[in-house]
DNA sequence: ACCTTACGACAACACCGTTGACCTGTTAAG
DNA sequence: CTTAACAGGTCAACGGTGTTGTCGTAAGGT
């Protein structure tokens, strides 16, 4: 097939299907997100989305090369959703925690889209916003670049990863998710002191902990090093 | 269909394939992580695990319910892999470093499994043996419980989650992955100053920084905090 | 030596992504 | 206003996937 795909911005001739719809790049995303939060992200196929937008499977060609074109399109949208409210204040600890926790909390309110997209670059408008902004607020408190970059791709992937991990457990079905708490509750928090001292010692803080996300926890360990390495640096210790 | 699957222990009657094999849950499973390794974790599918077993795909179903049955079984046989080889040296920060450095290295090592396995909770004694080192290992070094739990909880999340990000990116078909690369050199790295200085700025670093794991880092950071942590707790500071 | 039945094989089903060929309505030029 | 070009929707097909209902047969206990 020639180069089916014609180049996103000039498209003039819009013909409506035979069901009545008008395509459109932003149409396709916003039905793609909505029946990955509806019915799942294995639902998502080239042939239902087609059927949801009362369009041929094949007409979706015509706008992404192939469903990878289509999956990076839906994360940059996500993205650019999470972005457009955060506002820098000066504090840097306090920017990037709360853009931390805006990106997780983003992708914990579509869980299947943030597992197919955060392992993903774009390359796309609102992606290349987030990084500009992060590396802003890095840059701004005071990281040589070589450290800016490197706490940079250690907190977006952090905040992704963790996404991903916690919007997998949402997404498990209610009966496994609560086999888990169960198995918190009734394995570890009855392992005899003889054998397992250390979980039987910690048991009670075991259950109560493992049921909630440990971003918060990883993000705020995270930033704290951050800050102690700037304070180092600032000192003028050469390390 | 009713219940295809003997329960996995009591089998008898051991009939070798129309190719000469004799079937079993250990074979089965040791050819899918000869295959995953061998060409691929998007060459493991039903069918040419059958084909690459000499037997029909559909005898596989008489040991695994359906696919993701057999991803958990390869999945406990990794863990259990990962951990027989770790010994403790009493310097808990190299100690937890070497372990999440192997966490992380096993999941590379076998994506898919990786990625499936990450958010569950198993409660086999693999993992329970694990819990307990860890555990073990922060409570030794001074951390009061709760601490332990907290630093525990953030530490095996953080590499899990880190583990099932970067096998997601291993798992793309190799296209893909050449395309993320481009996209770091040619898009993020020709972005005029004008408009994005701090790209622009940090480019060499990012193209060089973002084609790899940001793990190593992010754990050194997580390792880093909880070391000042531990400081400030044993001068006696209450924060 | 027989009977039972576990289990491998087969064929079929319903999906999937992707493509080449076709057809038609929109649009811009004359 | 007419008309010709072509963007873009449609159709049919290919080769893949996971999964299941059915059947035959050989292995094992007796």
């Amino acid at each position: 097939m020639t180069d089916r795909v014609v180049p996103a911005a000039a498209r003039q001739r819009r013909r409506p299907t035979k069901q009545g719809v008008v395509l459109s790049e932003e149409l396709i995303v916003a039905t793609a997100l909505r029946l990955i939060e509806e019915h799942g992200a294995e639902a998502l196929s080239v042939r239902r989305l087609g059927r949801a937008l009362g369009a041929d499977p094949s007409s979706l060609y015509r706008y992404f090369r192939h469903t990878d074109d289509l999956m990076l399109a839906i994360a940059d949208e996500l993205i650019g959703r999470n972005l457009r409210v955060w506002r820098t204040t000066g504090d840097w600890v306090a920017d990037l925690r709360e853009l931390g926790l805006r990106m997780h909390a983003g992708a914990l309110a579509h869980p299947r889209a943030a597992m197919l997209s955060a392992h993903r670059v774009t390359g796309r408008v609102h992606e290349i916003q987030a990084v500009e902004s992060m590396l802003g607020v890095l840059r701004g408190a005071g990281f040589p670049d070589p450290e800016a970059v490197r706490i940079y791709h250690a907190f977006v992937d952090q905040a992704l990863a963790f996404g991903a991990l916690d919007s997998a457990c949402t997404a498990l079905p209610r009966s496994a998710r609560e086999a888990e708490a169960q198995v918190w509750r009734s394995t570890y928090g009855r392992l005899p002191a003889g054998t397992h001292p250390h979980i039987a010692a910690t048991a009670p803080h075991l259950v109560a902990t493992m049921r909630s996300s440990s971003y918060p926890a990883a993000l705020d360990l995270l930033l704290a090093a951050a800050r102690t390495r700037l304070d180092h640096l600032r000192a003028g210790i050469v390390e």
